[in-house]
DNA sequence: ATACTAATTCGAATGTTTTCGAATTAACAA
DNA sequence: TTGTTAATTCGAAAACATTCGAATTAGTAT
């Protein structure tokens, strides 16, 4: 992964509403969320939640499945484990590092 | 860990500037660079530089030491461990998700 | 066609980030 | 004390982010 990427993934989680917004949607797991959900959830305008879902959806992190008239919300694990491994790749030099210590 | 600090923790590296910056420590480990360093390393104004700094170590992804006349600047790795914990956190009701599958 | 619900786009106000050069503080040495 | 190297803080310009309500598009059903 290229590090222009990373960072445009990182900055897109790094927003209190986007985040709840993606952690909502992780809980949720394959079944997803629709938008209208969502909004309920966090409490705020449709056009800030449709604004930062967009976000998300840019760096690949959300993808969107229209169902008849609602759009149905998801998180795209593999993305996230694309951005977790190149948080984790070069941090393991050292011992108290990555995810193995994690663990 | 709070979303609030998370989100945080994940503006501050969602910047390339910032995220090249915090990846060069990472791979210095324990060693250290001086600020010197890392403005030579990253071709940018020592007052841009000055200003990242403190942004990573505000959010304590980042340490300084003092040694003399230098500061030496250190990647803070269980900082980094919390976040990414926190990220996998409840990333792993699917299957094809979390560090595991990434492994 | 009309109406209804779902969601996005537009326009605008407010605040924050990014970046630089110039001026300043910090630690040490002669 | 005077000077030297190291790094931060100041001030300011330009760009970008956040948020909302109002207007609009999309899909479906009557």
């Amino acid at each position: 992964m290229k590090l222009e990427q990373a960072a445009k993934q990182l900055e897109a989680l790094g927003n209190p509403t986007r985040l709840n917004l993606y952690r909502t949607l992780v809980r949720a797991g394959e079944t997803g969320r629709p938008v209208g959900y969502l909004q309920e959830a966090l409490g705020i305008a449709a056009s800030t939640l449709s604004h930062h879902l967009h976000r998300l959806i840019l760096t690949g992190l959300v993808t969107q499945e229209r169902q008849a008239t609602t759009l149905i919300c998801r998180a795209n694990y593999p993305v996230m484990n694309d951005l977790l491994g190149f948080l984790a790749d070069e941090c393991c030099a050292d011992a108290a590092c990555g995810p193995a210590a994690a663990a």
